[in-house]
DNA sequence: GGTACTGTTAACTATCTAGTTAGTCCACCT
DNA sequence: AGGTGGACTAACTAGATAGTTAACAGTACC
């Protein structure tokens, strides 16, 4: 690879203007953002390298530095567009009827990225310091535990389990396989990504559902 | 502190000799295993330093390397020594009973650096490369599947969830506060390691676990 | 067509880190 | 009492890494 030039493609176009230009600030941020999500969800906070991210996202590491401030605010970017992204349409998921713990793993299917990147987040930063859209982040889930308590008083959902650790428990049963892969394989014999293993996850949640619901 | 010629102190005498001498080449060891578990449980196996767990155990780097070959292989030999210290009594506990997921968590309540160990383990290492001690953790846990199929024959456990995924799921919800301490207290207002929480996790699970075998 | 600004680049630096070198110290054996 | 080998140490090294410098190149505006 000659590489001298070489500006990455720029592939998901975000607007239809298309204008390929040779500078193209909105695309570079997003490129660097796309590539850090990649690099920081594969080795987290301290594992990363600036270079690499850099490399991956066809730019130059100074172009990092200018756009985000550091490494760290940069993983911050990350988590905060990643949740942007998210909240809207967590909203919008139906939290209390008998399919919602299904529906919650197929939301997290394709965003094990994001999984991996909130495991990062808890083990590198989640002891003391605050953590990244706290308010944001506290209302959605805080709305989620409403909705139970109100499925609760509605007679949907049994009402002797407290609504905040039953939603602690739902987040659990469908992120633990992908925060622990190699305990899933060691119990399972299969990786979480793989088919067949999310197939049998899938009817055993929804037995559970209706047991738990009984 | 001079720090000259500081030997840490030979602290939990192993047998009762207790010759404090100024070598003692099975506690040095057992020093460096001590400070490598609370310095890997804390920060991973790329953030931990080196020179850190050194000083933590009171020695010097090169012993580090004189016992064991290197900080990768230091990370290994500390899960194995807890793994083995762990593996016996797993094997005792009531597996299959009504309190089976409460008496989990208190097993866990004191290891929590365990709990952080696995967890550096699944993410650092975990998507492909080969886990340590796999054998002895595979019959383990398969023992254990093993133990929940028999009671499932016995009509002690509902049978038309698959043992596998139970096993699995009952470790999730045990787990998953301390692997995501940040997300249990966005959403309980608690950390995992407050007394409270604790007990009202404990009240929850011993709820869930009953609705589960009715 | 010049000037000012902003996006972009390669090369540099100070610091840190895993791993090493080369040696000292101590216990035990004879 | 002297030598042998294992336990231990301080100082070093080579390479990596986050962050910086300084200059270059499009673009826009007059």
């Amino acid at each position: 690879m000659p590489e001298t030039t070489a500006r990455g493609k720029p592939d998901a176009g975000t607007e239809e203007p298309e204008q390929s230009r040779l500078r193209d600030p909105e695309a570079t941020r997003k490129r660097i953002l796309a590539a850090a999500l990649q690099e920081f969800s594969a080795k987290g906070i301290d594992g990363a390298r600036v270079d690499a991210i850099a490399e991956r996202a066809g730019t130059n590491k100074r172009m990092l530095y200018y756009y985000f401030g550091s490494k760290d605010d940069l993983f911050r970017a990350v988590l905060a567009q990643r949740l942007a992204e998210r909240a809207p349409t967590a909203r919008e998921r139906d939290r209390t009827g008998p399919a919602r713990i299904v529906d919650l793993q197929d939301r997290l299917e394709g965003s094990m990225d994001y999984v991996r990147l909130l495991m990062w987040e808890g083990l590198e930063r989640g002891r003391r310091g605050q953590v990244e859209q706290e308010l944001l982040r506290r209302e959605s889930l805080a709305e989620w535990c409403d909705d139970v308590r109100e499925a609760q008083r509605r007679g949907d959902l049994p009402d002797d389990l407290d609504a905040e650790q039953l939603v602690l428990s739902e987040l659990a049963l469908v992120m633990f396989p992908f925060a622990f892969p190699q305990i899933t394989r060691l119990v399972t014999g299969k990786l979480p990504t793989d088919a067949t293993f999310k197939a049998e996850r899938r009817a055993f949640l929804e037995l559970l559902t209706a047991r738990l619901d009984a």
